[in-house]
DNA sequence: TGTACATCAGTGAACGCGCGTTCACTGATGTAC
DNA sequence: TGTACATCAGTGAACGCGCGTTCACTGATGTAC
C-alpha cells in the first residue's frame, strides 16, 4: 500500500501508464503466448496510437525484459509469502504447492521464464539475482529435511562445484535434493500446463504431490 | 534402402520435394525455432517462388502438423532402434539415453513436440498413436523391473483409470513408474535443453545418470 | 500572480519489411489413341 | 511412332495485413523568475 518511490505527478502517471502497457501484454500473452505479443495491438488496445508507446519503452526487446524481470520476481515474492504465512519454517511443500499455483495461474506467463526460449531473446544478467534468491530459499527448505541415506556420487560432484549454491551453507545432499526439487516438480508442471496429459485420465494434481511425498524421504536420493 | 510406395517418376518427384522442404523447415527450426517457420523463406532457400510450395502443402499449418508427427515418428524410431539394438531387453536406461540423444541432438526439435504449445495449433489425433507406440516400450521396460515396495495411493489411482495405458498389462506399479520416468527425466531436459543450468557449474548428464539410477530402486513407489 | 520558457505525452504520416495466400498464366511432362 | 490432349510444376503479380520503428509536429503540463 505504500507509496512508489516516485514523485512527482509526471513520474507517477509514466510509472502507472507503463504498469498499464505490463497489464495489457500480459493478458496479450496469457492469451496467446509470448511469440504473439505485440507493441501495436497493445497501443490499440489502449486507445493510444503505435508510437506512444516508445515514450514508456524504448522497445519490444525492453518490454519483453521487463516481463520477464517481472515474471521472475512474481514467482519469488509467491514462494516468499507462501513460506512467511507458514509456521512450519522453510518448508518444501509450502514451497512446491506455491510454485504449482504460479504455474498454472497463468501457463504463458510460467512458459515466458520456464519453457522454449524465446527465439532471438536473451534474459538480462540481473535477473540472476532473483533465480539466486528463490534458490535461496529452495536450499533452506531442503537443508531442514531429515536424511539418512548414503552419500552419492553426484552430491560429491555437486559438492566440488558449489559455485551456483552462492555461498549457501547446505550440505551435499541438501544441495542433490534441492536439484531434484526443482527438476521433478517442473517436469510434471511443464508436461502438465502444455497439455501432455490430456486426455490420460489421471490427475496430474496427485502425481504432483506423490512426487513431492518422495522428495520428502529421508534416504533420499 | 528399400523404394518408397510411390510408383510413378512424378509421385517419386513430388515426394522427393516435399522431403526437401521438410529439411529446409527443420533447418529454420533448428534455427530460430518454430516460431519462425515461414513458407516464403522456406521457398527462397530453395531457389522457387513463394507460391510453388502450396502445390506440395495446403498451408502453413499442414506443414507444422507433418514436422510434428516426423518429429514424434522420430522419437519413436529412435527408441525402438536403441531397444532393438540392446540385448538387455525393454531396459528403461536404452530408452532413457536415447530419449536424450534425441532430444539434444535437435533441441527445438524437443521443444516443438514437448515444449510450449505453439499459439493457435492443436495436434492432429493420429498422433496418439504414435504417442501409445512410445508408452508401450516405456510400459514394457517398466514392468520389466523389480518391485518390492509397499503399494502407493496414486499407483492404485492409476489402476482404476488405466484407460491411458490402452489395455497394456502393466501393473499399477509399472504404471506409475512409467510416469515418473516420463516426468522426471523430461524436467532434467527440458530444463538443461533451454539452458537453466548454463552457469550452475554441474554437469547435467550426471544429474540425468543419477535420476536414472534412483529410478531403478526397487522400492520405487 | 502572471508571464516566458522548457519539458514531455501523444499524433499522424511514412518507411521498409515479411508474412500467408489467391489467381491467371506458361511451359514442360506425361497419357491416350 | 506421331499427334492431340490432359495433367501438373512453377512463375509473377497482386492483395491485405501487421509488424517495429523514425520523424516532425502539436498541445498540454510543469517550472523559473
Amino acid at each position: 500500500m505504500a507509496e512508489s518511490g516516485t514523485r512527482t505527478p509526471r513520474e507517477r502517471y509514466r510509472a502507472q501508464v507503463r504498469a498499464e502497457i505490463k497489464q495489457h501484454a500480459w493478458e496479450q500473452i496469457a492469451t496467446a503466448g509470448a511469440s504473439a505479443l505485440s507493441l501495436n495491438a497493445i497501443a490499440k488496445q489502449m486507445g493510444l496510437s503505435g508510437p506512444a508507446l516508445y515514450r514508456y519503452f524504448a522497445g519490444r526487446d525492453e518490454l519483453i525484459t521487463e516481463l520477464v524481470r517481472d515474471a521472475y520476481r512474481s514467482l519469488a515474492d509467491t514462494l516468499r509469502a507462501a513460506a512467511d504465512a507458514s509456521d512450519s519454517g522453510p518448508d518444501i511443500d509450502v514451497l512446491a504447492n506455491a510454485l504449482r499455483g504460479w504455474a498454472l495461474e497463468d501457463p504463458n506467463r510460467y512458459f515466458l521464464v520456464y519453457g522454449t526460449p524465446v527465439p532471438g531473446y536473451h534474459a538480462p544478467d540481473d535477473i540472476t539475482v532473483i533465480a539466486d534468491e528463490i534458490m535461496r530459499m529452495l536450499l533452506d527448505a531442503c537443508t531442514a529435511l531429515p536424511f539418512d541415506g548414503p552419500a552419492t556420487p553426484f552430491a560429491e560432484q555437486l559438492e566440488e562445484h558449489r559455485p551456483w549454491a552462492r555461498g549457501h551453507p547446505a550440505p551435499p545432499a541438501a544441495l542433490h535434493r534441492a536439484l531434484i526439487f526443482w527438476t521433478r516438480l517442473h517436469g510434471v508442471l511443464s508436461l502438465e500446463a502444455a497439455g501432455h496429459f490430456t486426455g490420460m485420465g489421471f490427475d496430474a494434481g496427485q502425481l504432483f504431490a506423490a512426487e513431492l511425498d518422495d522428495l520428502r524421504r529421508s534416504d533420499q536420493p
